[in-house]
DNA sequence: GCAAAAGTGTTCGCGGTACACCCATGG
DNA sequence: CCATGGGTGTACCGCGAACACTTTTGC
């Protein structure tokens, strides 16, 4: 008995990706201006149609990797949109993605698109649900960012304690102590202080550290918990 | 400018139901034997294709509908599989639910499917990725379970403490201890102990309560936080 | 020598956990 | 009267939160 499937319906499935990146004080995201109708020179998320030949991951790297020219991006799915109209021209479920960049690394936008970085805090009206997918974006990288040691992607490969600090604070969109983070950190003990010192920010500087993933994946095999 | 999508793939697209239960003893999943090809015999998950005129949590209901007679099912999106040959037959991606449904509720389950409820623990092998899929939403009714209330979703309108003891040391496959679990839910605040008790399991008896959806509701409003 | 950021410890209170005995009742 | 499950309170410990002063050095 073959199997026959021509007479299910067959839908246009799209990924839209939320790009997070981090400047050293906000959180921010990367949005794109439309150049085609609907909706041409409103700002949206990047997205694009999955292939035959590719699933919804490949479809958010390549997607990704169109706009920004990086891989090996941390990614990943998030939710599926399914309202039948949530575009107006055509029935379209969309798979959300977010990332996180490093926005220090050198990244050859393609102009292609007009792409540009928003704080997230006050970044434009979006097109069609692109700003609930935002939303539903922020809450999963709270979230993550509280057990896994994923606040490193948006960080360059050495930094301070201050940057870090700085990132769990626009992340969440709260201050903390001094004392108290650096404490929490240091009892983490999946970092390594390095020799240097970054002068830029006082006259005494600040030493650099970086995320030892060596020694967090020992210690996770361990039974180690990030949490902060 | 008129849109044409005419050239751009289409795929078809299923929800898959993870539908979990508790007996009062035991976290059970309903699972279904496959009547037809392929892999005619084996079990699954009972699922549906989406059809053009449905939003995908529209057709997860009409899947459960069609299973369990039932309507206004607790009901959540899970993830998308898109692995392009995750079915052997064609590229169909999947989006899963898991729902929460009381067993005790009379259920006719329509017999076409030969359903059959099963201790998570003790399940059959399943085809495809649905062994993964149920994994997952283990994980997530575990999450889910800690910071909502949904765990009454399971029970019936009334319950033993016991009872509710029970349910949580099967969805974390823990133990606690009775009286550090009774004053946590009694510190919550938000059950209703009726006057009646249950005759059955002692000699004694044990009071019955209830879940307190509004009290629940105008807490939360004040920002109280379920966490269990 | 002073301004500006870096670095560093202690105290306190609350919440989570461990733990054991009396109660009510049907048989 | 006894066996069975129901119901209840306290002591301790560890973690998270609050909090301030000294150090360094470029200017």
């Amino acid at each position: 008995m073959k199997q026959d499937y021509s007479h299910y319906p067959r839908h246009l499935v799209a990924v839209d990706c939320i790009i997070f990146g981090f400047d050293g004080e906000n959180l921010k995201i990367l949005l794109v201006q439309r150049n085609f109708e609907p909706k041409m020179g409103e700002w949206s998320l990047m997205g694009g149609f999955i292939n035959d030949n590719e699933t919804s991951d490949q479809a958010a790297n390549r997607v990704l990797n169109t706009l920004t020219g990086l891989e090996n991006i941390y990614l990943e799915q998030l939710n599926t949109y399914t309202e039948i109209h949530r575009e107006p021209t055509a029935r379209i479920m969309s798979i959300s993605y977010y990332a996180l960049i490093n926005i220090e690394k050198d990244i050859q936008i393609n102009e292609k698109y007009s792409a540009k970085w928003y704080n997230l805090k006050e970044h434009p009206e979006l097109i069609f649900d692109h700003n609930e997918m935002v939303k539903d974006a922020v809450l999963r990288l709270r979230r993550r960012a509280s057990t896994r040691p994923i606040g490193f992607e948006l960080l360059t490969d050495k930094f301070t304690m201050k940057d870090l600090q700085n990132l769990y604070e626009a992340i969440f969109d709260e201050s903390y102590d001094k004392r108290n983070f650096t404490s929490k950190i240091n009892a983490l003990d999946i970092l390594i202080k390095t020799e240097e010192k970054d002068m830029t920010s006082s006259k005494k500087g600040s030493f650099l550290y970086r995320f030892d993933e060596k020694k967090y994946q020992k210690k996770l095999a361990e039974g180690f918990m990030f949490k902060i």
